[in-house]
DNA sequence: TTTATTTACGTAAACGTTTGCAGCAAATCG
DNA sequence: CGATTTGCTGCAAACGTTTACGTAAATAAA
């Protein structure tokens, strides 16, 4: 089958490719008789313009990057779906790139990206990143950026993020009212803002009902599930008078629940857990986990929507047009009065 | 900033745009000493190819798209997991289309990806989609095509499944070994080809078992989450015998914990269940959920592997090529022996 | 020495599209 | 009627890369 292109149509046409080519592109300046006629053919022959050529002509790809830690996540999956739904609705493809929270990766992709692949990239940055050099010579490519949930902050451009210090600060309050006084605070030690954030949320919450905060109540994670049971038993051993645990992150709150099955420790009686959690199945655990669950899909949706406008204007991305969208507190039966 | 491309580097190298491009390629034809100049200037100028100049000359894009209905799914989430794995492996980027289980949209997007943009698609089809001419032109359009779990047997390439007959089987013995007489089978209503052969499964193991089949317990699930709890609620309400579910799909399984928690039927007591699913959390669900469980980050991964030598070698893909996966059945307190 | 062969590089033509410019009718205006 | 505008179309040059081909010098073979 010979291959069909704008070469291709006007021969059969008879006319210059120029013209198909506007034709095809509807301008102004091509008659409406040879407009029907180009699109008849086009049709016909099931004509898809080279996304290549277009691309390099234009240098503009309709393309975006999104960089994420990881996708078997339902924060994450979520977001993509919101992402994948704006960038559709704009005319956009949608190139995925995961960085397992691994800072090498991160920077070998971030180069990758700068090939001219795609208009725009949305980031979630990896945990372990410290090191931003390679984000910003992205800008200095000329790369409008916009992050997500875990942003960047020496980076002047758009965040979508959720009011995380008032998540925290309102999960912890729903654990002194349903009557923990000794609350545990799980997250993960990286150098994130967002765990920050819930930080100063649980700490403040304590401080307005007068509580000292406990550092020995702090736990600092790890990236290693196996690791972090055995810190959080070694935790709910050591300090047999906590009654709380308000987990920064899902997976904490999962090994919680594990070691408090391993300890006998009947959740809520003895101790009440809550976390931030998008899991589906939250309500179905044993017992229904209380959540903070982020409005993941949104939070895709909107910084994709905040980065294609930038693309299509071929305007800068603002730090002005950053977006704080707010979690819900799902009330279940793990921090129930009991 | 000027850009920095072929005929930059090749200006202030004094040689021409060809021996650039040679060097950076490494090919035989240009001495150790050029080349070693040539890397090093385009390292300090941190020189990137441009991605579409190259796929334009070259007709390779080292692009993959990647075709599911979701995403916010923890199959799909696993196999795009393993795709992007092999994918980064291969030096291949990952393009991400969803079709919500929508034919049209299914219909929309694989037109569009004929382009030029990829290389090779992967992809599991929409339930709803039963018409097959918009993949049938992909392969017109000579771009290989692999399957996964969702697949198209009309179209004649790879597929990557899992033992579904063998697995319904087996679910279906192990309720049957539990002491349930009267079991339930909740599918999603449509062609896909897995559906079929779990349901095969199931018929195969009652008649083993001496038990007639019943039309009436072989319940055909819809789209819609809300319509599927009434329909199992009028089932188990109609047919109070039943003693065990297997469902087909996760979905299936959460709704029958619902309808089991309002109808005051207890799990595995008066009914167990077992059903397909990927959930993370099934083993801290109430009760733990009995699960078969696909090698969801395996298949995405051969998925690729199959898809990308097939790219490389720029050979077709056979059907011969085709690989059947394994699920595992894991038993939890959801089909425990009361 | 002459004639092949090899090595290292340059020239220029692609790939398919977009777009500034020019041309050339027909229509409009002075 | 000549001059100008308007509407439509074609020509050709880009975009940045790759690569077939040519060529000059250096080396090897005769």
């Amino acid at each position: 089958m010979p291959p069909v292109n704008l070469k291709s149509l006007a021969e059969e046409l008879n006319m210059s490719i120029a013209t198909v080519s506007r034709a095809l592109r509807d301008s102004h300046e091509v008659s409406e008789a040879t407009k029907t006629r180009v699109r008849a053919l086009a049709a016909a022959r099931h004509y898809e313009p080279n996304a290549y050529a277009s691309s390099l002509r234009r240098n503009i790809s309709k393309t975006i990057g999104v960089v994420i830690p990881k996708v078997a996540n339902h924060f994450f999956a979520l977001a993509i779906n919101g992402i994948e739904e704006a960038a559709r609705q704009a005319g956009y493809h949608v190139l995925i790139y995961l960085t397992h929270d691994d800072y090498a990766r991160e920077v070998s992709i971030v180069q990758h990206l700068k090939g001219g692949r795609i208009d725009g990239l949305l980031m979630s940055v990896a945990s372990g990143t410290e090191d931003f050099a390679h984000i910003k010579s992205l800008r200095e490519a000329n790369l409008p950026i916009v992050f997500f949930d875990r942003v960047c902050a020496e980076v002047a451009t758009a965040k979508v993020t959720t009011n995380d210090y008032e998540s925290g600060y309102q999960a912890t309050e729903h654990l002194l009212q349903a009557g923990c006084r000794h609350i545990a605070h799980l997250l993960i030690s990286n150098n994130l803002s967002i765990g920050q954030f819930r930080l100063q949320g649980y700490l403040d919450a304590l401080a307005a009902r007068g509580c000292a905060p406990d550092p020995d109540l702090i736990l600092h994670g790890v990236m290693d599930n196996e690791q972090n049971v055995s810190l959080i038993r070694e935790l709910l051993l050591r300090r047999p008078d906590i009654d709380g645990v308000f987990a920064s992150v899902e997976r904490l709150a999962i090994s919680t629940y594990h070691v408090c099955n391993e300890l006998g420790r009947r959740i809520p009686q003895d101790i009440k857990v809550i976390g931030f959690s998008n899991l589906e199945a939250a309500a179905l655990l044993d017992p229904p986990l209380s959540t903070i669950t982020q409005p993941a899909y949104d939070i895709g949706r909107e910084a994709a929507r905040i980065l294609l406008r930038a693309v299509e204007k071929k305007k800068p991305v603002l730090p002005s047009q950053s977006v704080v969208l707010e979690s819900t507190l799902f009330e279940r039966r793990s921090t129930a009065n009991s």
